[in-house]
DNA sequence: AAATATCTGGACAGAGGTGTCCAGAATCGC
DNA sequence: GCGATTCTGGACACCTCTGTCCAGATATTT
């Protein structure tokens, strides 16, 4: 969150040294702004302040605040839905570790920033525009998790339904906002499972992604 | 959502006919905006100019606009978080009916104010105050759907993610904001209550909700 | 009818945000 | 080293919103 200057650059751009902040360094500013205090917060002042750099620098890099908030949502349409398309489309031996294979995007901050999904979210409320993509969005969403389950021999409504009970039990876990270490969220694995997958999960897998959960580095 | 001026007035109160807008105006008008445009858009000016009334007018009635806010609050704490508790300990023949009563407060608009609820998580994630009465809130709704499973014979731990995924589900639907005609939603009542109580739903206490739930004003 | 309590409108000061203009500093290419 | 390019800071005009003050309008009480 704490974006230090200039981090995140990619190596390849030397970028002149007399450059105080570069464009990315908005945009990350900018992207936590959006995840902390929402879409209207991002305001070029405030981040200016914060890259200790004058306001009027910012229109060098953005025509206006519009085009910030434009290269956000480009940047969130890019990812998100992405990380959760691929992992339902992985192949697996059974459903247990299929579900798990879903649930990954949501522990693994690289696949999935459920920050940004739920600021850009949030903002939708008041963004036709927006709305529009995040409605797409969820409905390839709850498409890939439908296809997963139905490739495991749910049928179509059945698929259907244990589809959003996963993404939906997913956005709400995140809007509460729960923060409570993994070891007490992997307590509930078990009946987790049996609940979306309506039978006993295959310990194997079970156990498999316990261990992955747990080596992850906690926030 | 466009409260006309003085609706909702108590019958009671006679109100002096020279007074063009109550301080129950000021709140209507504000929790509509709170729920469809958020807290910080939740402006006296714009209010004002809402309800043909001077800005200043506002300053009879509240101290000052986060006088406003706190109200809208005390107003959401007093409702919904009751409703559910009361849902969730109403007496049921079986957990289909039970989990159906549960259902019952996102069905009927009287019970549980969603837009409401939402508006009111958003709110917390950017002030701390609000923070604590949502983590109370959800403390508070979790434990009684736990304890309304447990009443059917499911243990602690099986309760308590039963509990968890029925909650946060409902939770992550409103996030996506989906407007589907009734039919449509309970067309998926089945294989929803399949998965969320682990067996097959008890048809009598189904088949009762469902004629409840499409006997419902549509939205 | 007069006095009082209740409520509203207009003017004011001030904070904080946006976008533009332009002079000028720091590097790069030559 | 010198000009060109790239980027930054400060000043300006303008907008929106807040909160205060006070004169005055409208019922209610007496």
């Amino acid at each position: 969150m704490k974006s230090s200057v200039n981090s995140d650059t990619p190596v390849g751009e030397p970028l002149s040294s007399h450059v105080k902040v570069t464009r990315e360094d908005w945009l990350n500013a900018a992207k936590g702004v959006l995840i902390s205090h929402g879409a209207a917060d991002v305001k070029v002042l405030s981040l200016s302040q914060k890259l200790g750099v004058s306001r009027s620098s910012f229109y060098w890099y953005f025509k206006n605040r519009k085009d910030l908030l434009r290269a956000l949502l480009a940047d969130w349409e890019a990812r998100n839905t992405r990380s959760i398309v691929a992992k339902c489309e992985q192949p697996s031996d059974n459903v247990t570790q299929a579900v798990c294979n879903f649930f990954r995007c949501f522990i693994d901050e690289g696949l999935f920033d459920q920050g940004l999904d739920f600021a850009v979210r949030e903002w939708s409320r008041r963004d036709k525009a927006v709305r529009k993509l995040i409605d797409v969005a969820d409905a390839a969403r709850i498409k890939a998790a439908t296809d997963m389950f139905k490739r495991f021999g749910f049928e179509e409504k059945d698929a259907d339904a244990r589809a959003r009970i996963l993404y939906f039990m997913q956005l709400g876990y995140h809007a509460l906002e729960v923060r409570e270490p993994m070891e007490l969220r992997m307590s509930r694995l078990e009946p987790y499972l049996k609940g979306f997958i309506g039978r006993d999960p295959n310990p194997q897998a079970m156990a498999e992604f316990r261990a992955f959960a747990l080596s992850r580095p906690q926030m």
